[in-house]
DNA sequence: CGCGACGTTGATTTGCCTCAACGATTGTGG
DNA sequence: CCACAATCGTTGAGGCAAATCAACGTCGCG
């Protein structure tokens, strides 16, 4: 059974208006499938090809360091897109991995694929321009926490903004994302428990 | 006299086509100012309405902490828009600040502005997904580069990636935009004469 | 000339990492 | 359904990269 895409219209619809045609042609265009936990949805040295928006589940986005270390820059949940966008724009290898943390559903459509749906639905580039702007914002948000704050107070504020999450993926996950050790955040977290 | 706009239809010539009538149209609603060194286009607490494209020159754009220190997050020379995104998009007011390092030359439009243009121009919305695009993903390569290398290991790779920029700012500039103190650079410095 | 802005250098401190050992929990094959 | 391994989190000791603080040199400019 194909998933069910629904909510990428939800989405789109909160910036541009869809009427039916336009959504059966996108319906056409999107290809959904279904990432079991742990499976790979591109890897280190691939060219990233497609956009991906999270139907359903949790995936990362990760690269492996000199010393060994995988880092997590960017996790993707339902209502966001995933994509190494350095990688699709250049057609160059991806210093980066995807990986589903949860058994997760996405809808994906190519990069070139998308180039032709844009010109026949070119309110689609308004939402894309939107989207995109917002993923940016956010990222320069993340810079400023990244240099304005502590490990500790980084997590604080990361914990009062996405509390759901905290549960949702392990700690070392985490702890990766907001830039330090697996044992660094538990040592936070044993002093607040100490309050 | 008028800045001379035609850089910033050049850089728009480089990923959409435009004709006569649409480049007056945007000359018409582009205003053009030159920001005297130090100046402020904008000031924290204020509202960011404004896209700028930087015709000549060079800002930044920054925070203070909580510590009292000035943090850079970014800079904006020829060629490249300045704006906090994050403002202009919810109407809230900045935690940043923009400023002139040396006498700027750009080319501003306010939001509002902007979306007309845009339903009149519906190209100029691929324009702006575009270069949007490819500033998230400069964003995302700066997170990963934060993260994974050490502070001497960023000195050294901005240095071979921008050699001109070292000399166009104050090395205190430097060292904030690479999340270090001052004095540590001049210590990473001091190190290669050595050599 | 004298002041302020900027860069340098050294001594000391600190936030976080590394390494190592050890529980707890989960999952998997016998 | 149990045994054992793998995975994940915790705790502590010691170490290092970079911050802080303070003093001083230098240049450009009113």
């Amino acid at each position: 059974m194909q998933n069910d895409i629904s909510p990428l219209f939800a989405h789109i619809r909160r910036f541009v208006a869809l009427d039916p045609a336009e959504e059966q042609l996108l319906s056409d265009h999107f290809q959904c499938r279904t990432i079991p936990r742990k499976a790979f949805l591109l890897k280190q040295g691939e060219i990233c090809h497609n956009y991906c928006f999270v139907l359903k589940g949790c995936l990362r986005m990760y690269l492996n360091t000199d010393k060994g270390v995988e880092q997590i820059t960017h996790f993707g949940i339902e209502n966001w897109w995933i994509a190494d966008y350095m990688s699709l724009m250049q057609s160059s290898p991806s210093d980066f991995n995807i990986q589903a943390v949860e058994e997760s559903e996405i809808a994906c459509i190519d990069s070139q694929t998308l180039e032709s749906v844009f010109v026949r639905i070119p309110k689609l580039e308004r939402y894309f321009r939107i989207v995109t702007q917002r993923a940016y914002g956010a990222s320069l948000m993340r810079i400023k926490y990244i240099y304005t704050f502590s490990g500790e107070e980084r997590f604080r504020h990361f914990e009062r903004s996405f509390p759901e999450f905290i549960q949702r993926v392990p700690q070392y996950m985490l702890a990766s994302y907001l830039g330090f050790t697996p044992e660094f955040l538990s040592k936070i977290r044993s002093k607040k428990e100490a309050r």
